[in-house]
DNA sequence: GACTTGCATTGAGATAGATCAATTTCCCAA
DNA sequence: TTGGGAAATTGATCTATCTCAATGCAAGTC
């Protein structure tokens, strides 16, 4: 239930990155992801009835989820941990489409179309259940409800979707980079108040559209006003007043 | 059914915008729109049904159709013309988030939330059917099979968001007017093939995040290289083969 | 502990694009 | 047809950001 530490994902590593059955009636973020419209009855039958079975997995950073294009039979709902979703350009440059979170579904274009629309790949360690479109189809089906819950989903990215637009529309590499970072601080809800972990240069770069050197020098100048504060494996210490004052201050300072 | 000419729109603007009602079983684009999945007999039910009708309105190029956190209660389909959905910046600069073309839905947002999430605009000439919510409640309730038709728009929307994500992170500032003249091209199916309907300098930039005297530059780069040749009321012939060279043969050339 | 390997950092110079400031063109209404 | 206003165009700077290149740093490996 806790996020994984180190030890657990080496384990996860060595050992295929099952973890286990997910049993949904158990789970602590139920209120948050799919099935959380039906009632525990509901879920009760579903998870008696459906002959695939809906698993969980862990992943260290790095691993590719599944390919654009790629055909598994699932869908995915995150229980921990950040995923990228990322698409290629002409040159073969990774660029960030969006960023998932715990409690977020990915993969769900599969109920709909033949491939997948995006690669994805765990930015973090990531622990996500599986479930297969066969339990998706049948869900459907058998309960009208989910619909409702699915749409709630699908305008979920739509409006993280948005986001991200308004984030690349925001002017300055400065302003888009702090966005980015209070995004992250918003999101990643770490345990310790005024703490985030930053995503690595390369990947704050392909998502806001601009270079390493450009990012890097922006959380420096950051630092040295003590805006933020390293704290090691990039984790940082940030002063959300200054965050914000500095994010609008933008744009005409003479 | 055609698009409508300027006489029409002339009309529409001393009129009150109203056109008629709606007869969705002569829909010239039902297999596109929300109700593609239904029977022939399901939308006659609907149709005998339905106590709030399903309107048709015209506006011309700048109305707002409606206002972000506004709360008509209705979804739209766009029956002609283009809208933008826009959001506004700190300093009340209009930022393009998407730009919707003939079949998309618009305000899906509405079944799900108290309000709208963009403010609406047209672009261009545009018809527009209204549809109230009641009217897809009482769809949703009573033909499940609509549900899928829905999940596809909410896609079809989130496809739409990822390609300007694409588009904004696409490099040079060439390289996204060349890229969006491609889209519109392709979108907006004009008449003749081979020419393309522009925007306003002011909207292809606020939908880039560049300056109208960037994009400006670049078109008037394309039509010394006559890739683009001027043919009044924003409309363009192109030469769609060197575009698509343009577009990719950016970034290194030496 | 020394060596790799992969990032992050920093500097210096080059440049795409922004900004500022005139014109010019287009469109429409009188 | 003319006149006015908005939008597009063009030129001349200026600057934020990219590019290129060197260096530093940390983690894992032998």
């Amino acid at each position: 239930m806790s996020p994984p530490n180190k030890a657990t994902v080496k384990a996860l590593c060595n050992h295929p990155e099952w973890i286990g059955r997910a049993d949904c009636r158990q789970c602590g973020i139920l209120q948050q992801v799919l099935f959380s419209d039906l009632s525990a009855d509901d879920l009760e039958s579903i998870l008696d009835g459906i002959f695939e079975p809906i698993d969980q997995y862990g992943y260290p950073p790095g691993t590719v989820l599944y390919h654009e294009g790629g055909q598994d039979n699932a869908v995915f709902t995150i229980r921990d941990g950040l995923v990228k979703l990322v698409r290629y350009g002409p040159d073969g440059d990774e660029r960030i489409i969006r960023l998932l979170k715990r409690g977020d579904s990915m993969g769900l274009e599969r109920l709909l179309g033949d491939s997948y629309e995006h690669t994805a790949i765990a930015v973090r360690n990531v622990k996500v259940c599986r479930i297969p479109l066969t339990v998706m189809q049948r869900l459907n089906a058998d309960k009208p409800r989910l619909y409702r819950t699915l749409m709630e989903h699908w305008s979920a990215c739509l409006f993280q979707a948005d986001d991200h637009i308004m984030l690349l529309l925001s002017g300055t590499v400065r302003n888009r980079v702090i966005n980015l970072i209070r995004w992250l601080a918003k999101v990643e809800a770490t345990e310790e108040k005024g703490r985030v972990e930053l995503l690595s240069g390369k990947e704050m770069a392909s998502m806001l559209g601009v270079t390493i050197e450009s990012v890097s020098r922006v959380i420096a100048d950051l630092k040295r006003k003590k805006v933020l504060r390293y704290l090691g494996s990039s984790l940082y210490e940030y002063d959300a007043n200054a965050l914000d004052t500095y994010a609008t201050a933008e744009r005409k300072a003479p």
